[in-house]
DNA sequence: AAAATAATTCGATGATTGTCGAACTATCCG
DNA sequence: CGGATAGTTCGACAATCATCGAATTATTTT
């Protein structure tokens, strides 16, 4: 099974947070998974317009960004935003996120 | 005489904003004017660490995605953020980029 | 008028990025 | 067991990006 590597939080950069925050389809990611209350989603629940390996690729560069966290539960991969972490680390973005326009 | 192009605010969009800082040394320069307390500054006051014509891209990229104003006075081009704008449309952004770490 | 200053514009280059189909792995279910 | 489901990984490709030196423009200063 696979197992999912997270950085601390401590080490994650505004930039790259930024930079991860910067692609549309990322973002709708992250506000879809802040709408759902602090309940994981699997990657097939969050709806997206692009391929199956382009889906993976954009969790995957949210996750090196330290911006969701994903563990494995069968042959679904539950994630959900870091939210206390991010928030302690840099109060106000997930606000800013969600506040959508 | 060179003059500038800025967005209109209300078509400024969230990941446009975000790409445009997702780079240090834009973020560098977005710091410094907001410490300059609203005092515009000449892109050359701006400490960076890179060629004049790089400086001036990232300038351009940083008024392209409505951060910053700029406006001619002789040779100098004086910049500040367009803060009131912008925690109009972005509450809390530029607060999340003065809590620097 | 000439030199100095401040910044833009123009290629060019190398690196990164978003996208995809196809092949692959691992788990679940009938 | 065998198919269906959920994701990942692997090239490949086109597009975008950061960077720079050199040439250019416009203003100020001497």
């Amino acid at each position: 099974m696979k197992t999912y590597v997270h950085p601390v939080m401590r080490d994650v950069e505004l930039p790259a947070v930024m930079q991860a925050l910067s692609d549309p389809c990322r973002l709708a990611i992250v506000r879809q998974l802040l709408e759902s209350k602090g309940r994981a989603l699997a990657c097939n629940e969050v709806e997206l317009d692009v391929a199956k390996a382009t889906r993976s690729h954009h969790f995957e560069v949210l996750r090196a960004a330290g911006i969701i966290f994903t563990e494995m539960d069968g042959t679904k991969c539950m994630t959900s935003v870091r939210r206390a972490e991010l928030d302690k680390r840099f109060p106000g973005l997930l606000k800013l996120l969600s506040a959508a326009k």
